[in-house]
DNA sequence: CCCGTCGTTGAGAGCGCTCCCGAAACGTTC
DNA sequence: GAACGTTTCGGGAGCGCTCTCAACGACGGG
């Protein structure tokens, strides 16, 4: 490992080199508004020559700001590496945060009581939100996260109403909506639906889109799974026995409509001739790796985590300025619409 | 958003409270040594009591210690997504980071030139040490890392022989040795190859391997691709038009081989009966659900990132005692080994 | 009985920065 | 030409913490 440098420069050796006071560099770091020109200038090369960087702690420590966002993924294992969703978000939080000079702590919850230690941190004003992403029902972190602006990422599902919470999230209920549409309109008739863990508001979203276009559906077309491709199929199987003559599947997303897809192959259905399929997301390694390519509906994801850090900067730019900018101040939340995107399946 | 909470107790409040001055709340809190008993119970119910945490900035402003560490990905997209290599190093490293009270700061770079980005913000001074992930021979950043404890992950490839870079790496060579190795056990005699990018360590490391067993391998058996499932059908198909003789197949990483898969029952090859598959890496969502189950050299990727930040941590605690602890201090690299995981492939 | 020693506590300096405020320099206006 | 803004700059306090050092008892040995 390589050595640590050597001393680092601070404010009062720049003002030195620059002939100027410590003020005047803290100005002209920070912008430089009422320095005069040459000045600025003086102390510019002053900075460059010495290599200096501004001491970040003894900034918070007097600023109250951290520049800096916690990122909270509390998911269980299994659907965090089953996909690339987070890994697409986080990029999309990632390219905003730098863009506005914040840095992404990323904290992933190890285990089912871990949350506290999570709370604990976020309490501890280390940094000045968070996002969250919280898609269970029965999630007690959300509970716990006090005196920190945060945004959501998926609809939170606790049942008094998301009290206020702002979160970002797609449209599901229309996306599912759209992709039935398109199933009756190639003529189907008996559409299955594959749910999603139904302890998410996505997928319980999707269904009641799907529900929405089938208002008379037969109760067996339906088939609880939780987003994983195992799930979708035992959920495959568990339909072509109860409902033979199915012509559609409509899968809570793209991974368990791979899934499906296989099971389907393995009973010689063809796809699409004999049951057209569609999933959901759009996650391009498998939509377009399937046999044949998946007809799903998408959602940009990398875009959710854009306007995700957008809006928390956005809510800690207002509590900045003026004796309480009110709640005119505070952003709401922001749902995305989808797009179906037809390919071979359906 | 939820709004910012009251006002934050200060180690001078605790004081107050527990009737002691501001060193002996400090000493409580940072162990508690050197205190008599019944001073640091009323100290440690002061605390409790006002709900006191440390103010992190004040702390870093004097020890010069952040408790954070900066995660680096500087990957082409393509890859990060592709497979969930990294979400599972990921988690290794922030169980490991978790357990040492150290936060996790994650940088991911946007685009070919924002490694200046990075590297200012590792000289920033802005957390202890660094774990890079920079598996490209001709990546400029290990190069502007300057004055920050660093621990690569997998080996870096730059020309002048890894000039004393500590690292951790899974035995590249080895696993493929054996994989290779276990096909000339099957009776394999026409034995192909289809390489990872070349320009990272693993993909020349496992090639190697591929040629220690094949020691006059015919050249045509070799097919250079990209750990991508695109170039794994590709160089399928090429090798398949050129060696249409070929009984088996090395790939270097498991999307790789599934694409390599889909190619062979594309041309109605079987698997394994005509031609035995091998991929890399044991991704599970891949490995288990590919047609046939791939066999495959597992690597411990969890572990990995688990070790990385154990060895960087490592490090910086030996800087702390003693004036110059030496280089007897600076941890060494690891290398991992595999193991051959057989399923229905090969 | 005095003095050195040890363990425990508090006072105070200072980490590097921001920001308030007052001084200085420079117009502007009547 | 005096009185009064208006910039522009520096002085200095202080953010919350750690850490050195001195003070202070208690204690044992000479």
């Amino acid at each position: 490992m390589t050595e640590q440098s050597t001393e680092r420069p601070t404010l009062e050796a720049v003002a030195a080199r620059a002939g100027v006071s410590r003020a005047t560099v803290s100005r002209v770091v920070n912008g430089g508004d009422g320095v005069r020109e040459p000045l600025v200038e003086r102390v510019r090369q002053a900075v460059e020559e010495l290599g200096y960087v501004p001491n970040q702690a003894a900034r918070s420590l007097v600023t109250r700001r951290h520049d800096a966002v916690a990122v909270v993924i509390a998911e269980p294992e299994t659907r965090v590496f089953a996909d690339p969703f987070f890994a697409l978000q986080l990029r999309g939080i990632s390219k905003e945060l730098t863009a506005h000079d914040s840095q992404l702590v990323l904290l992933l919850t190890e285990g089912r009581d871990d949350h506290a230690r999570v709370a604990r941190y976020l309490a501890g004003g280390h940094v000045d939100g968070a996002l969250v992403f919280s898609l269970h029902l029965d999630d007690p972190l959300p509970g716990l996260i006090r005196g920190v602006p945060t945004v959501y990422g998926g609809r939170p599902g606790w049942s008094d109403g998301s009290r206020g919470a702002v979160y970002v999230d797609c449209d599901n209920r229309g996306g599912a909506r759209e992709a039935v549409r398109h199933l009756v309109g190639l003529g189907r008739r008996r559409i299955a639906h594959i749910t999603g863990a139904l302890d998410q508001t996505s997928a319980v979203d999707r269904l009641d889109g799907y529900r929405d276009v089938m208002v008379d559906a037969d109760p067996k077309l339906i088939e609880e799974s939780d987003f994983s491709p195992a799930g979708g199929e035992r959920a495959m199987r568990e339909l072509l026995d109860r409902c033979p003559d199915l012509d559609a599947v409509f899968a809570a997303n793209d991974i368990t409509a791979a899934g499906a897809l296989r099971v389907l192959r393995e009973r010689g259905r063809r796809v699409p001739e004999d049951v057209a399929v569609i999933g959901f997301d759009d996650m391009l390694p498998v939509t377009e790796r399937t046999d044949p390519p998946l007809t799903t509906v998408r959602q940009d994801i990398e875009d959710m985590g854009r306007l995700m850090a957008r809006l928390l900067l956005r809510g800690l730019d207002r509590r900045t300025p003026g004796p309480e900018s009110g709640p005119a101040g505070t952003p709401s939340s922001v749902v995305l619409p989808t797009t179906l995107v037809r390919r071979a399946s359906a």
